[in-house]
DNA sequence: GTGGTCTAGACCACT
DNA sequence: GTGGTCTAGACCACC
């Protein structure tokens, strides 16, 4: 389900959290889902288990999935983040600001801006 | 006219390149403009000469900028390098999805994202 | 300045979060203050740099520290933490019952506990 | 009477131990008392009944509770094991510490924190 | 020189 | 079996 790409410049272990996030936004994976152990991952993407244990906490640090000893990972349930989203929010922002500005340098129109947004925001959860 | 933020993840030079690329999408830089020489900016940035001079090499490397030897370093025109725009779509749309994601584990609706979207590419020259 | 004890039952690099802690809060370290290289604590305390690292990146992560690429690591300025504060004294909250609870079982007698309090209380920061 | 947290990162079978202490702090659970058995439990707190006997296990260690075979487990004398008292006593000291620090780092009061003290200190039995 | 990432492989605590 | 910790040693980006 996730794809490893070696060449980019995201360190792996991001872009096993990049892509859970996706996997959970799709709902692919949805609250309570038992995600697989880190054997298992490490062994599928054939990435080092350290590196997708290094994912595993940070998903946990963002309150995206909880960890049970010995049981093994699960989705969380959401309104897991306390009060620090407002921080995340500024700083959700400012990627949309560069994403923008990346996109008027490489002259794409503000239609084709807006029907690629509606494809990925369709693409995550409908609505 | 710059604004460097030492606690930022991007790298310095990072950042100069990404608000280089918005001064000109503002238009506050226009083509053929003059650009201040890495001595100049390294010294009002307070950052090491090295680090503007790694800016200018990635901006040049994306056609942005033309350096004349002796005469200076200016705006480019709006040539672009050829072949490699699809690779900078594509890493684009990638960037795009993975903003739509964070924003819906943020739980931000999607009239939220479109004003955001809107403000942003209004901020960056009215067309 | 920090002492690695090989038989406790927390994790080295917790014990370094939080010896670095109490010598911040001592004043032993201030404000601004570079912290010794990764290389360099890990060659002293006789642990893989990559322990320390660990620790170095939680107390980033808490807003204790900041790195900064290829200059090193510096005591932050106060006042980062910015919402999650709550969570965080309520976690602390339940530490002080446990020990409250601990030293009850002991014996402990009210005036023995004020006075350890006081005593630690003393011994970072004064006041 | 006792509560388990999933998400807590203490061992399910350390939650036990201390929730049994601050029973019998709190004088709810009384010297000779008989103590419900390892399967009662681990059917009222749904956690497996290894979990429970580890924590009895620990318990008895302690010098908190007895077994007697056959018959049940029950509420120790305050005996208490003989020489490992002082290890206990300085391990409270290093955990009041932990507290201590942490508190100012999250800019606690001194008066904010005597009022908790106070508080837990009559929460557990008036003395 | 600095910290950040990754691999390989080991041991431990918990269920 | 699960995730968490630690070591050893490598490579990289940044300054």
């Amino acid at each position: 389900m996730i794809q490893i790409n070696e060449r980019s410049l995201l360190p792996l272990y991001e872009q096993i959290v990049q892509q859970m996030k996706e996997l959970i936004a799709k709902g692919v994976l949805q609250e309570g889902d038992k995600i697989p152990s880190v054997r298992e991952l490490s062994a599928q993407l054939l990435v080092n288990p350290n590196t997708v244990a290094k994912s595993f906490q940070e998903l946990e640090r963002q309150g995206i999935i909880v960890t049970h000893r010995g049981k093994g990972t699960f989705v969380a349930k959401r309104a897991a983040a306390p009060g620090m989203e407002r921080e995340r929010i500024e700083q959700l922002q400012a990627e949309l600001r560069h994403v923008v500005v990346e996109a008027r340098h490489l002259g794409i129109s503000r239609e084709q801006f807006s029907a690629w947004t509606e494809e990925e925001w369709r693409r995550f959860g409908g609505e």
